[in-house]
DNA sequence: GTCTAAATAGACCGATCGGTCGGTTGGCTC
DNA sequence: GAGCCAACCGACCGATCGGTCTATTTAGAC
């Protein structure tokens, strides 16, 4: 029974449209805009409908729920990435299909970007060592491992520019992520919304350009 | 008289050692890591050594305190964007000098990055419309605006790509605030503390190396 | 000394916080 | 029918939230 039960909840097996799900999408949006403590479990409640002790019948905390919500956004990430760099061709030409998808999952969940982006930078949210903080950690660890291979292969195959792998990855996480998680700044500076069609090809074009420059080797053919 | 106050409030004549400059840097560290609602006024005053009443003679509002300790950060890195580009020298050569010297500005003050990109895209803390929200709006194009006259220079000098300055500036915010905001993950990431003085040379140089890529002009010999 | 204003403290306010409790449905199985 | 259990709710809990009020101390100007 309790070897099902986890499994379960590590599955997600999540029917779209349960009550469940529904709190996960709620939470998922406050908790992109206002970060953890910004949001209170009333508000989630009320943003699906339920009494606030409905939620917590769902969710035993609500470190558990944002840690729910973490780990679903990662995981999907974690599924697009994989996938892309599963697909064949050089190294270069999986780093563009995978930059691509990104992009385009980061534009199709728009609360994605910001909330990778406090699952990364807020470790002082969660209250540290319980269970939540590592299911976030795996799922995490998920995502740059592919991408720390496919840069070594790159660098092996003398398509990318020779470099640290880590903080190469370091650097390459903030221009995929950051203009979609810009909100307000990125729409001033733009002059339109950042997920306006038009400006999510720009932005994805611009970024290829830049990345290929970033980390292609300096005499390398295929870089261009 | 009116006139002299709001002078000093806007020059922000903070004398160091003074009450309310210990109590921006303690709502400036905590702010940096769990965010506007993550962080209590007491815990603030008990951070100084103060009562909480005391902290609300000094700022008048929990906003208007997050306000005084963005905006703070905000015109230091103005300060140092203006000083950079304002020395002699290409636009490439500049472009390097300002992009070495927010690096080390981002080291020296390890809170920085995190509270700039809260700053950023955190639009729902504060409540908008308030003059405090402009503030922060007017020194965040201090700093873009300097910015954007560079990347248009180089690009009118041939030395950068063609390409849309606002967007390649979207771009460019990434790399080089992410890395110093990362906290635990870039730890793990690299094995070492970010701010560590090796992996700070290390990463400096990465980033300039990546940069100069990705804007540089492909067949420039500036570039390299 | 005296007057004034800034700085501080503590007690207090209504509201909200995360979380619990007891109880009520409604559907499922036997 | 009886039994059961997940889902749900309203009421409630102690703690903390941002913020106010009044009173006391401190520092400087005259």
């Amino acid at each position: 029974m309790i070897g099902i039960e986890s499994f379960m909840t590590i599955a997600s097996a999540e029917t779209p449209g349960s009550s469940r799900d529904k709190i996960l999408d709620v939470a998922e949006s406050l908790f992109s805009r206002r970060g953890y403590a910004g949001v209170g479990m009333k508000e989630v409640a009320d943003g699906v409908g339920l009494g606030k002790s409905s939620v917590f019948h769902h969710f035993k905390s609500k470190a558990e729920l944002y840690s729910a919500v973490c780990v679903r956004i990662l995981r999907s990430i974690e599924d697009r990435v994989i996938r892309s760099l599963a697909g064949g061709g050089t190294p270069t030409v999986r780093l563009d299909r995978c930059l691509g998808d990104l992009v385009d999952l980061l534009v199709a969940h728009p609360n994605y970007a910001r909330l990778l982006l406090r699952s990364m930078f807020e470790d002082d949210d969660l209250p540290e060592g319980g269970p939540e903080g590592t299911a976030v950690y795996q799922a995490i660890h998920g995502i740059t491992g592919p991408m720390t291979a496919l840069l070594k292969e790159g660098m092996g195959a003398g398509e990318f520019r020779l470099a640290s792998v880590q903080h190469l990855l370091l650097l390459l996480i903030g221009p995929i992520v950051f203009p979609f998680a810009s909100g307000e700044f990125g729409e001033e500076l733009l002059g339109r919304d950042v997920f306006d069609g038009a400006q999510v090809r720009r932005i994805k074009s611009e970024l290829l350009d830049f990345v290929r420059g970033g980390i292609g080797a300096p005499n390398n053919p295929t870089k261009r």
